[in-house]
DNA sequence: ATCCTAAATCAACTAGAGTTGATCGATATC
DNA sequence: GATATCGATCAACTCTAGTTGATTTAGGAT
């Protein structure tokens, strides 16, 4: 859905820290790590109920964390490894603008 | 409130990536990138009621973004920049274990 | 002591995210 | 064709996060 390689925006990488603060779909990255899955397979290794992972599963995929590869009438999924680099490309870059020394106020 | 030099584990880094996930969190974090601020200053900075502030400021520091450092009646907020560090190593752990090449399920 | 201001907290409300169970379209199998 | 299964979607519901305005606590100034 989105490209992972460009510099991030602030509105792409809150999208992706949201997606990635939710322990069911933190839980599925974690899965996803080991390799591309079906739907049916994450339903049975997470025992969740299918619409719940598929809903979240489309959370990941709309920030840009996953993508489906559909065949016949099984869908895989799997990480966008450039995704997490991305965000962490941002957090550094924001790590550095935070950097200035304090200034004395009111 | 926490100490962000120990490796963090899923639920800190969650805690971490729900508190940055918000817009308004955001601009604080990047208001304070240019160094410690007190609330006041903070609250006209960015033209928001004190209490919605508040409320952002006490997520974020209960995440160890931020600490507070009272002087009389005001009280200063500053960056913990180690959390955000400790997040991009987080995220970098996650991403090696996230590289494993695909296998055939069903 | 009285008054004023800084900042946290609270209760009531609103809005959005997540859950649940049912349904639907598509594909595979018989 | 009939049936079964995969996975997305939907509507109704619940729950949590965020907002708002008022109150409270504490420190400074007069």
């Amino acid at each position: 859905m989105l490209v992972a390689t460009a510099p991030l925006n602030a509105d792409r990488a809150r999208l992706l820290l949201k997606a990635l603060s939710e322990p069911i779909r933190l839980q599925v990255i974690e899965v996803l790590g080991s390799g591309e899955r079906c739907v049916c397979e994450l339903t049975s290794e997470l025992s969740m109920a299918q619409s719940k992972l598929s809903f979240h599963l489309k959370v990941l995929k709309e920030a840009g964390l996953l993508k489906a590869r559909e065949e016949g009438r099984w869908v895989y999924y799997s990480l966008e490894p450039q995704a997490l680099d991305a965000l962490r490309l941002w957090l550094g870059d924001l790590a550095l603008r935070c950097t200035t020394p304090a200034v004395r106020c009111c």
